[in-house]
DNA sequence: ATATAATGTAAAACAAACTTGACAAAACCC
DNA sequence: GGGTTTTGTCAAGTTTGTTTTACATTATAT
């Protein structure tokens, strides 16, 4: 599973702390899933597009969903 | 998180241990979700938009996720 | 160069997701 | 009705997600 945390973050020049305080994770949540250390749950995953306004599926790819772009 | 796994199923008559042998989960997972026991986790809920050829949030809908329509 | 902020990582603990096995209740045929 | 399939549920166990605490590494800014 690949995100674009990293990238989102980025762009509104988060920290990985803010992006944490966002959705009331710690900031080792917000690293190990940046990092592919373990996916998040669905809730968060939900609570992470409602904050970017994104689809899930635009912040996190699974690895057998073949993308069609 | 409310889900329309059941709907889904009933649409292909499908049963519950149907579904489960798709998602490679056990008959009791499918239960436990349909009956909002817990939340899948987001592997889980890639691999059932993919067997349904929906976006995630056409089968899971998150309570604090304001709909709009 | 040194201070500060940001990121990476690890261990221990706990919570949530999932498994297997088993059985009861409900729904579906004949 | 009686038999069969489907659904609901429970207990005990494993795995995965998350927290806290702590410290090391990397980047940023004087």
């Amino acid at each position: 599973m690949k995100n674009r945390l990293k990238i989102l973050r980025a762009e509104r020049d988060w920290t990985q702390a803010d992006l944490a305080m966002y959705l009331d994770v710690s900031r080792q949540t917000i690293n190990a899933i940046e990092k592919n250390k373990y996916d998040p749950s669905l809730p968060l995953a939900f609570k992470a597009a409602r904050l970017f306004a994104l689809n899930i599926e635009d912040i996190f790819q699974d690895d057998e969903t073949i993308n069609k772009n």
